[in-house]
DNA sequence: TTCAGCAATGTCGACGTCGTCAATTGAAAT
DNA sequence: ATTTCAATTGACGACGTCGACATTGCTGAA
C-alpha cells in the first residue's frame, strides 16, 4: 500500500510536507502544493488512519451496540441516522449486535475498546432499562431509545412515548370517540406503560368514564418471543354488542392484526371502527388500506442526534446526565374518522 | 490509555515477552505468563489494533456498503448474518450506506481504504445489478444480494429467486389450483422477472393454460419511491366473475394488501382464495392472520456465507468469479389450501 | 569439563503519520 | 552591506506493536 514516503520521493520533497498538503496546514508554497497534489492522485494515495490514530489518539470512529433490537425493523432507521450523522461529520461506524448475551456484550465492549474508538452508541430495544458493561476504563456512552437503571448515569436520547400517545388520544377524542379499546404492548416494555399512562390520562382529561375503556394485553413473554394475543382479543372485543368506535393498538404490527379482525367481522375501517397504532413502521403504516393513522416514532433523529450528542461528550462538551426527549408527532391518516363519520380528513401529520 | 510498555514494567519483563503472552507465542515461562496476566488485569491493558495493524498490513475489519436497501426491513438480516460472522470470527464490522447516490459511494469506498480494511461487502438492493466503484487500487470485494453488471467480474452470493417462485408455483398446482392471479414486483428489480418467468414456467409445466393466468403489474417507477397498484388490482382480479382461486404476490408486503382486498370483498383466505407472497418478511407473513404462505428468502445467510466467501477472498483462497446461488424455501403456513378446501394442512416449510 | 543445543527473554528497528524544532531562503529594514 | 524576520521546508523522533535477531542460562552429551 502507498505510503506517505512514496508521495515524497516522487514529489520530490520530505514526508512532512506531504503531510502538510494532506492536511491543509499553512505555508506551502502553491507550487508545492501542486507537485504533491499530483503524486498523491498519480500514485492513489490515501492516508492510512490507523497510523494517524496511534499518534493522535483519535479515531474517529464510533460504535453502535444494539441489542436484540437488531432483530426489529425499527433498529434500521436509527441505524441509518447514526450513519448519515458520521458521514456527514467525516466519521466511520464501527457495528456490533449482541443478541442481549452478556457475554457477547461483553466481547463487543473489548473490542471497540481495542479498536479505541471514540464513543459509543448503544442502542437497546424499544425503550427497555438498560445498563452498559462499560467495565473499568470507560469510552464515552449514549444510550438510544433506551435510559439507564437507577443508580447509574448515562446521557440518553429517548422518544416521548407518553406525549405521542397523548397527543394520539386526545386525536380520537377530538373526532367524538367515546368509547375506546385499547390492546396493549407487551408491558415488560417501558413504552408500554408509558403508551397506556397516557392514553388513560388523555382518556380521563377528556372526560371520558373508566367504565368506556376496554383495554386488553395483546403480548406478553419474553422479549422476541412473546405469545401473541392480539388477533384474538381484538375480534374479541370488536364483536362486542357495544363494542368500541376506536381501538388503540400499542404498535403498528398490533393495529395490522386488528385490521384483519376488524374485515373479517366485515367491519370497515374507518366507516365503522377507528382504527390507530403506533409507530409509523413503514411497511405497515402505508401497506393498510386505509392507511393507517398512528404516531411517529422519530427512529432516524434518534439516531443522528444521539450521534452528535455523543460527539459532544467526546469533546468534553457534552453532559453526563442529558436526557433528551424526542417529540412523537400524530400521523392522521385515513384509518382514523369522526365517529360515525367516513369521510376522509386532511392530514396532519408532517407527510 | 495504557499500552504494552506499562505492562512491562509492572509486571518486570520486557514489551516484547508481553506481547508474547498476549498471542499465545509459545516458549515462555507458566511463571512469567502469570505475571504478566496479572499486570494486564490490573491495569485494564487491550491491545491496540491500529497499531497490530500498521505493522501487519491486516486489520481484521470488513466494510458493509448497503445502497437504498437499507431504507428496507431485509437489509438488517443480512447485516446481522454478516455480523454474527464477524463476532465469531474475531472481526469487526464498518458499515457504511449510500443511499444509492455515486458521491456518497465514492466517499465511502475512500474511507474503507483509508481503514484499510481487509475486504468489502457490497449489499444491493433486492437483487439489481450493480458495480461498485472500486477504484484504482481495489479491495476484494463480495456482490451481496445482487450481481454484477456484464463485462464486470465480482464474486457475488445471491437468492435463488427463480427456484422458490417455480417450488412456489408448484404447490399451489399441487392444491388443485388451475386458475391463478400474479401481481408483479416492480420490474425493474431483478428478482421481479425470475420470479415472474418461474412462475410462467412452473404453470406450462403443470399444464395449466396461458389464459387461466391473470398476471397484474403491481408497482413501478423509481426504486424506493414507486407507484403502488396492488390493492386496487387485487380488488379488480378478485372482482371478476371467474376470479381465480390462487393470488401470488411478488412479495409478502403485496399479499397484505391483497388480504386487505380479500377481506374487504368478504373473501376468506384461505376458503375462498388463496394468497401466497414472498420473502418470508415475519412482520408481515407472520402478522397476517391467517399466517402467510411465502418462499423464506435467506437473507442472515447471504450474510453470513457472504462473509464467509470474502474471507476465502482476503486470505487468497476463494474464486474471482465464484456465484453462489442460494436456495429459497416454500414456507407453506396457513394462507393456502388446497382449492375449494378450509382444511389447513400440515407445513412443510422449516420453522 | 566443555560445549552444542535449545528454551526463555530482551534489544532494536520498522510500520505510517505528524508534532517539534532546526535549517534554509528571500525580502524587508537598518 | 548587514541584520532581522517570516515563510518555507526538512530531519527526527514518538505513538504501540511485533518481527528479526541477539543474549542469557540451563541441560545433557561428548
Amino acid at each position: 500500500m502507498v505510503s506517505i514516503k512514496d508521495v515524497a520521493r516522487v514529489a520530490g520533497v520530505s514526508d512532512k510536507t506531504v503531510s502538510r498538503v494532506v492536511n491543509g496546514e499553512p505555508n506551502v508554497t502553491a507550487d508545492t502544493i501542486e507537485k504533491v497534489q499530483l503524486a498523491i492522485a498519480d500514485l492513489g494515495y490515501i492516508p492510512n488512519l490507523a497510523a494517524r490514530s496511534i499518534r493522535s489518539n483519535r479515531t474517529n470512529i464510533i460504535g453502535i451496540i444494539t441489542d436484540f433490537i437488531s432483530t426489529t425493523p425499527y433498529s434500521g432507521d436509527i441505524v441509518r441516522g447514526v450513519q448519515d450523522w458520521a458521514g456527514a461529520n467525516g466519521r466511520t461506524v464501527l457495528l456490533a449486535n449482541t443478541d442481549g448475551d452478556p457475554t457477547r456484550e461483553t466481547n463487543v465492549w473489548r473490542t471497540f475498546k481495542a479498536h479505541r474508538i471514540d464513543g459509543v452508541l448503544y442502542v437497546a430495544m424499544y425503550h427497555r432499562v438498560v445498563v452498559p458493561a462499560a467495565g473499568e476504563v470507560s469510552i464515552p456512552t449514549v444510550l438510544v431509545n433506551s435510559h439507564p437503571e437507577d443508580g447509574y448515569v448515562y446521557p440518553s436520547i429517548e422518544p416521548d412515548d407518553f406525549g405521542g400517545s397523548y397527543a394520539l388520544t386526545e386525536h380520537l377524542i377530538a373526532l367524538g370517540h367515546r368509547r375506546i379499546g385499547y390492546i396493549r404492548l407487551n408491558p415488560l416494555l417501558l413504552g408500554a406503560n408509558q403508551r397506556l399512562d397516557a392514553f388513560l390520562t388523555a382518556a380521563q382529561a377528556g372526560g371520558i368514564a373508566e367504565s368506556d375503556l376496554v383495554i386488553r394485553l395483546g403480548m406478553e413473554g419474553p422479549v422476541g418471543r412473546e405469545t401473541n394475543y392480539v388477533y384474538r382479543e381484538a375480534l374479541d372485543m370488536l364483536s362486542m354488542p357495544d363494542r368500541p368506535t376506536a381501538l388503540v393498538c400499542g404498535n403498528d404490527e398490533m393495529a395490522l392484526q386488528a385490521y384483519l379482525a376488524a374485515l373479517s367481522l366485515g367491519l370497515r375501517v374507518p366507516d365503522d371502527i377507528t382504527i390507530v397504532g403506533f409507530d409509523d413502521f413503514r411497511t405497515v403504516s402505508l401497506g393498510l388500506k386505509p392507511e393507517l393513522t398512528t404516531v411517529a416514532l422519530p427512529y432516524y433523529d434518534l439516531g443522528w442526534q444521539g450521534a452528535n450528542m455523543l460527539d459532544q461528550l467526546v469533546h468534553g462538551k457534552g453532559s453526563e446526565t442529558e436526557r433528551r426527549i424526542l417529540k412523537c408527532l400524530v400521523v392522521a391518516r385515513q384509518s382514523s374518522a369522526r365517529r360515525g363519520d367516513a369521510t376522509p380528513r386532511q392530514a396532519i401529520g408532517s407527510f
